[in-house]
RNA sequence: GGCCCCGUCGUCUAGUGGCCUAGGACAUCAGGUUUUCAUCCUGAAGAUCGCGGGUUCGAUUCCCGCCGGGGUCACCA
């Protein structure tokens, strides 16, 4: 059976290029009607960060993505927390060295960082252990280890060898066995490196299926010499573009914006839409099309069609689009619930008073959501329907020529008169039009004065659109407030 | 620098020897929807397929070299 996993380290917020890589092993999985696992890597506890396995996981359920296996739901190969599994790497460790696969290192930090120095002083490009401590006697090694001196276990790397795999997305890749530094596996803190862990935990949790990004693809010759090592087999690997900013050569990172899948979600970008986003980016159909529900995206998924690229580009104009195109999608009423939801999933103040769940909400949003790119982008789209607009006098001045006080004072006297039953859209445009008309204005001064008076904005839905939503009682209240 | 991977419009990409006078989408520009912004519709511009050699009747597609980009060389993942 298919068998995929995901495994973050909770060394800070989900990254964006993270949950693209969960979301491919998630639909291999799916796809192949094999199971997905996730799983926690945080056998570093220098940069463990507090609090973050619970968001990781909170913002991949709030895509609406889950797991089989893994923290909180379990399974059977529980616990699913690398740090709660540390005996099981030892064990491993122990039999490697006594099998003469790997062996005790004593060197401190400091000597081996004086040994690259030296070496690179020596202009050795590559830096690798120089093995000092596998010379060491077994005699010496007892007594150290009596000693209770901190050590290592190190893998001792065959030489001379070719180590050949086929990657799913790269094809045939072949590795040198000289290039590679005996890598440590067991730290002095007894912790795992990734190495240890991701070889003995893919392997017990029987991961068929590793899709990962490209910058694992050096370290994949150590995993196949440890799965070797240990008589097990290794599983399929697939190593993914990494993702950049658009117009730089670099992985993305914090310095250009969001990164975090959380800080597009708070900045009002709908889980569908970053969804569909990420699975273009590394990953194409064949065909022309590209908006893809999580389903859908399962059903077309094959690895065959993951680019063998070095880099992507995370453009985040056209991810701006995509969110626009799923929130026009939305009913009125449906994006005013997704409104709601969302400002209180991460706190958001909207600035005003609005009850989303009033009908005049709904009417705000059916003239406004043609104009939202975010959900963020309700506050400065619709504040005016909810709370007093300031008009910027001058401002105001600029679209009737001076002649604001004349046109305003025309439009009041001509709305005064508009019965409550009759202040409907069609009826507004109707006389509206008539009257200019008669008075000879442009409809550009007149209503471009009348929307600025109204909203305090020089661009608005159609004027009487907001009017008539807005209500005779506030619209007369507003022209006479610019007027004064 | 050693090793490994990659190279089609600004961006995401389609393309697996002739269907390509290289297709789509975002972005850009122009026009339309008789007031703004946006949506929507139509159209335009935009890639000598990184460069140079081969192989072939024929190369974006196959081979070699070069150049360019990325990754990796930690008791981090």
């Amino acid at each position: 059976m298919v068998k995929t996993r995901m495994a973050p380290s909770p060394t800070g917020e989900f990254h964006i290029g993270s949950m693209r890589t969960l979301l491919y092993n998630y639909a291999f999985a799916k796809k192949n009607n094999g199971k997905f696992v996730l799983r926690i890597e945080d056998t570093d506890r220098e940069r463990y960060v507090e609090g973050s396995v619970e968001r990781m996981l909170d913002v991949i359920r709030y895509c609406g993505l889950d797991w089989d296996e893994g923290p909180e739901v379990g399974g059977p190969n529980a616990p699913y927390v690398q740090s709660q599994r540390l005996a099981l790497y030892k064990n491993y460790a122990l039999q490697l060295v006594e099998q003469d696969h790997a062996y005790y290192c004593f060197c401190t930090p400091e000597r081996l960082e004086k040994m690259r120095a030296d070496q690179r002083a020596q202009g050795v490009a590559a830096t690798k252990y120089d093995r000092t401590c596998l010379s060491l006697s077994s005699e010496q090694v007892q007594q150290n280890l009596a000693g209770s001196m901190p050590y290592t276990i190190r893998l001792k790397v065959p030489k001379d060898e070719v180590i050949t795999f086929t990657d799913l997305i790269l094809g045939r890749v072949d590795y040198p066995s000289n290039d590679l530094d005996d890598q440590i596996l067991l730290k002095s803190d007894g912790f795992p490196t990734y190495h240890l862990g991701v070889v003995v935990d893919d392997h017990l949790m029987g991961i068929t299926h590793i899709l990962r990004g490209s910058e694992w693809l050096a370290s994949t010759p150590k995993h196949i010499l440890l799965y070797r090592m240990l008589g097990w087999e290794m599983p399929a690997t697939g190593h993914l573009p990494n993702l950049k900013e658009v117009g730089a050569n670099k992985k993305m990172s914090k310095r250009f914006g969001d990164v975090s899948v959380t800080e597009f979600l708070r900045d009002g970008y709908l889980p569908e839409a970053l969804l569909n986003f990420i699975m273009l980016l590394g990953w194409n159909p064949g065909t022309e099309k590209e908006l893809y529900s999580v389903a859908e995206f399962i059903r077309d998924f094959t690895v065959a069609k993951i680019h063998s690229t070095d880099l992507v580009a995370f453009d985040r104009e056209r991810l701006a689009w995509l969110n626009g195109y799923y929130i026009r999608s939305l009913a009125d009423r449906e994006l005013c619930t997704r409104l709601l939801a969302w400002a209180q999933k991460w706190q958001v103040q909207f600035g005003f008073d609005v009850d989303l769940r009033s009908e005049k909400a709904v009417g705000v949003i059916f003239i406004v959501k043609d104009r939202m790119r975010t959900l963020g982008d309700f506050m400065l789209l619709a504040s005016y329907f909810f709370t007093e607009p300031q008009v910027d006098k001058l401002e105001l001045a600029k679209y009737s020529g001076g002649n604001q006080a004349a046109i305003l004072q025309a439009f009041y006297q001509l709305y005064t008169e508009v019965g409550q039953d009759a202040w409907v859209v069609n009826h507004l445009d109707e006389i509206s039009h008539d009257f200019i008309q008669k008075n000879g204005l442009t409809p550009k001064e007149a209503f471009m004065t009348l929307r600025f008076a109204v909203s305090g904005q020089s661009a608005t839905p159609p004027i009487f659109d907001v009017l008539g939503l807005l209500g005779k009682d506030t619209v007369l209240r507003r022209i006479k407030s610019a007027m004064t």
